[in-house]
This record gives C-alpha cells, sequence and structure tokens, in this order.
DNA sequence: CCTGCCGGGTA
DNA sequence: TACCCGGCAGG
C-alpha cells in the first residue's frame, strides 16, 4: 500500500519517506547532514561531498547507470549498498569510515539509504530539486536525528528525502510495520557479505563503541545487521526502542549504508553485536501487499523491476528505484531473540551497579567530604549515578550537622550525639565505624572540671554558655 | 548525690 | 538561635 502510493508520489520521496520513516528517529538525522551535504551537486553531486554520500553517489550515479554491470542493476544496487562495501563503495565507504566514524559501518549496510539515494537520484530532477529544497527542510526535520551530532563523514547524504513528506513516510512506516509484522525476525536488508568487508574498520569501531553501547534491539540490528560487523552502538540513543521497532522492519535496508549509520548511531548498541552472530539477509518485496521475500537482491529487484514496476527484467538500467521497493532483512534467530530481551532490561547497566555499591558507599565518606559526586562516576558511573549523588547528599547534610555537635562536644562525647540524630546517623554509621554507636551516645565523664565546679552555683554567670545550658562544656573541654 | 550533658521544648 | 530543663548515666 504505501509503497504504491509512494511510487504514486515520485519514487524518491516515497522512498524517503518510507526509509526516512523507518529511520528517522535514528537515522534521519544523519541523512539530514548527508543530503545537505550532497545537497550541493544534487543527489548524486551532493553525495559526492562525503565520503560516505560519494559512496552512494557513486553508486547511484555509476552504478545505476553507468556501472550497472551486467550483473545487474539489482546488483549493483545491492551490492553496493548493501555489502556497502562491495566493489565501489568499498573504496568510498572504507574512507568514510575512516574519516568519519564507525557509524559509517552501518553505512556499509547503508544500502538503504543508497537504494533509496538511488531512487531518487534516477528522478535526478527530482533530486536535485530534493536536495536543494531539503537542505533546509532537512535541518527541520533531522533535528530530532541531528541531535546527535554525526560526524561529517556520516553525513552521508542520502535520506534526506525524508523531507519529502510526511504522509510518505507515515505510508512508509505503515508498510514498514506490515512487513515487520509479517516478519518479526527479520530485521534488516542488510546482508551478510557487507559485514566482511568492513570488518577491520568495523571492529575497530565496534570494540571502541562496544563499551558505550548496551543493548541490543532486535530492530536495530537488522539493519545495521548488515554490517553486524559495524559497531553501531556509540550512541546512546534513549528512545530507539520504539522507533527500533520500525525500523526494524526491514524496509530500511535500502536506505543504505548512511541510514545504517545513522541507525546505528540511534540504535547502535544493540544491533551490531546481534547481527553478527547469525544473520540472514533476505530481500522483501515491500510493494503493497506483495510479501514476497527472495534471498538475493537481484531477484528481488527484478520481481519489482518486472512485476511492479512493468519494466524488463533485464532492464536497463536498475535505476535503483527496486531498492526502494524492497528491503533487505536480516534474520537473525538470536539477535530477536536476545535483542528483544536485552532491550528491556539493560541488565547491564543496572546489574552492574549493585555490586559495585557497597565499595562505592565506603567511599562515599570521602566524597561528600568533598562534597560533590565526582568519584562516584568512576564505580557507579553508569547506573548508580544517581545513588551516590543521593548518599553524598546525605553526607552533605549530615557533615554539618555532626560537625555542629562535635565542636560542642568535642574529644570525647559526642560521637552518640551523631547518632542521635536520623540521617545523618545512617551515613556516618556507615562511614564510621564509631564504635559508640550502639549505646548511647554519652561520651565519657571528662575528669576536667567544669564551669560547675569551677565557678560554682553561685557564679553561674561565669560559666560557659554549654554549662548553664546544661550542654556539654565549651569552656573546659576534656 | 553530684556532675556532665543529651535530647527536647520554648520563645 | 538562644535558652532552659528533664532526665540519664558515670563517678
Amino acid at each position: 500500500m504505501d509503497s504504491r502510493s509512494v511510487l504514486d508520489k515520485p519514487v524518491v520521496g516515497t522512498r524517503l519517506g518510507a526509509a526516512d520513516f523507518g529511520y528517522r528517529p535514528t537515522r534521519s538525522v544523519p541523512r539530514d547532514n548527508r543530503l545537505e551535504k550532497s545537497a550541493g551537486g544534487g543527489l548524486r553531486a551532493g553525495a559526492t561531498t562525503n565520503g560516505t554520500v560519494l559512496l552512494k553517489c557513486v553508486r547511484d550515479g555509476q552504478a545505476t547507470k553507468d556501472n550497472a554491470p551486467a550483473e545487474a542493476n539489482g546488483r549493483r544496487l545491492h551490492d553496493g549498498e548493501k555489502t556497502g562495501l562491495g566493489e565501489h563503495r568499498d573504496t568510498g565507504c572504507t574512507t568514510s569510515l575512516k574519516r568519519s566514524s564507525p557509524t559509517h559501518c552501518p553505512g556499509t549496510n547503508g544500502q538503504t539509504p543508497g537504494s533509496f539515494m538511488h531512487l531518487d537520484i534516477r528522478t535526478q530532477e527530482r533530486q536535485v530539486e530534493m536536495a536543494v529544497s531539503f537542505r533546509p527542510a532537512p535541518g527541520q526535520n533531522v533535528p530530532q536525528m541531528e541531535r546527535q551530532p554525526l560526524p561529517s563523514s556520516h553525513i552521508p547524504v542520502p535520506r534526506n528525502r525524508k523531507p519529502s513528506g510526511h504522509a510518505d513516510k507515515e505510508v512508509m512506516a505503515a508498510a514498514v510495520l506490515t512487513s515487520l509484522s509479517t516478519s518479526p525476525l527479520v530485521i534488516c536488508p542488510s546482508f551478510a557479505p557487507t559485514a566482511a568487508v568492513p570488518e577491520p574498520a568495523i571492529r575497530a569501531w565496534k570494540e571502541a563503541l562496544s563499551a558505550s553501547y548496551s543493548s541490543s534491539t532486535s530492530g536495530n540490528w537488522s539493519w545495521d545487521a548488515s554490517d553486524q560487523s559495524v559497531p553501531s552502538t556509540p550512541s546512546p540513543p534513549l528512545s530507539n526502542d520504539a522507533n527500533k521497532n520500525f525500523l526494524l522492519p526491514s524496509q530500511r535496508d535500502d536506505v543504505s549504508e548512511d541510514v545504517a549509520e545513522s541507525t546505528h548511531f540511534m540504535f547502535e548498541d544493540p544491533i551490531p553485536r546481534k547481527r553478527k552472530n547469525s544473520m540472514k539477509v533476505m530481500f522483501k518485496c515491500l510493494w503493497k501487499n506483495c510479501e514476497k521475500v527472495l534471498s538475493t537482491s537481484s531477484g528481488i529487484q527484478r520481481h519489482i523491476r518486472t512485476v511492479h514496476l512493468g519494466r524488463n527484467s533485464d532492464s536497463d538500467y536498475s535505476d535503483g528505484e527496486e531498492d526502494f521497493y524492497y528491503s533487505e532483512i536480516e534474520v537473525n534467530m538470536d539477535s530477536l531473540t536476545e535483542g528483544l530481551s536485552s532491550l528491556t532490561p539493560t541488565s547491564p547497566t543496572t546489574a552492574g551497579p549493585p555490586p559495585i555499591f557497597p565499595p562505592l558507599l565506603a567511599d562515599v565518606p570521602d566524597i561528600n567530604m568533598n562534597g560533590t559526586c565526582s568519584h562516584a562516576p568512576t564505580l557507579l558511573s553508569q547506573s548508580a549515578p544517581s545513588t551516590l549523588c543521593h548518599i553524598r547528599t546525605d553526607h552533605a547534610y549530615q557533615g554539618p550537622a555532626v560537625t555542629h555537635v562535635r565542636t560542642v562536644s568535642i574529644g570525647e562525647k559526642r560521637q552518640p550525639a551523631s547518632s542521635t540524630n536520623g540521617t545523618g546517623n545512617k551515613n556516618q554509621a556507615l562511614i564510621m565505624p564509631t564504635p559508640k554507636s550502639a549505646a548511647g551516645n554519652r561520651k565519657p565523664r571528662g575528669e576536667a572540671k567544669k564551669c560547675r565546679k569551677v565557678y560554682g552555683m553561685e557564679k553561674k554567670e561565669m560559666w560557659c554558655t554549654a554549662c548553664r545550658w546544661k550542654k556539654a562544656c565549651q569552656r573546659f573541654t576534656d
């Protein structure tokens, strides 16, 4: 359904919508960025601007038309996009990756974006317009996405289209959802192959990123999955879950590398890991009401071309439009299961802290003293910070009180006093292993004579205030 | 019982 | 916060 509507409109737009839709949350930003950059030249040209973009652009341009090697247009797209690494792209991709960031890897997958791009591109005119128009607009749309600063490199272009239209996007989204429902497991489009190429780079990424990401979502994975190797995780996006789900569907495979990248950012964490495991890439026709799933991109493209686009299968050129109409779906059993589970729990963080906590507490006192929570981060950093903070707070609170008391009592006594104080006591208790705590608090009576004894009742005026108040003598302290 | 002072209460 | 005081506990 969506697809059709999309089709009706300029392919590009549609695609974008779709792609965007899925991605937006995560990816959209990247795209926008990309677009902006690429925009300059028009999609294609623009694309070139960035490494990533270039890839896509190249792809689009070359692959689609020029390169469109014998193999198959579809292929080109896919290969290029999906593989990301793929021949043409490889170069581009690699570069981009290097430059920009790991995210790029996703780019590998980026296929999706790429695909979209292609389509868009195809309608060169439109695209150009798009690019131009988008730039500005994108910013708007992008914002959310953009929030995450993507390295320029990521920016890869394409997705921008988003701006094209909410309606389209919605449609796409719907389509995606549909597809998702159909194939829950399917995550993404990217293909296994991709992973291979980039892996080196990706790995580095992952390693770096790995630390950051926490869980995996099945959905995201799919996209990234193509890049599996890619470490999407870098970013910490929170809200991803929902988005993820949408994205997951398949659609966006097309989005291509760029998308993938963005996705990674967005979803980051989860995706990369899971995919690695066992991903099978399937190509699903996104055409409305068409659930066709093929194992090869060429096949799906052909299907789209012939069945939906009414073109000759062999056809001339695969503009890449086909790409828009199908998505790569990675089916990852593990990812699905795990991803979901992992996401929900986010256990890592949570889990981590608890153990740490105790130690922290021990430290806390010090911290409190300082007044800031600074150290907390270290241990608790992830999960517990809040806790620490609280603790500190308490301490701080107590601190004064305690000290106060102390002043009065001075040496001997008072620990008890502190104990008396409610909140303060707790912390102290934790912190200070005071012997006294238990008993009453009273400090042992000092040897020294106090005001009372010294001056006698007659000269009560001479007593220190504390004595007068029946408090611990401040004048004659032990 | 005296002394010291804690814990509370009042202004 | 400044004062007061009841009452407990050590000596």
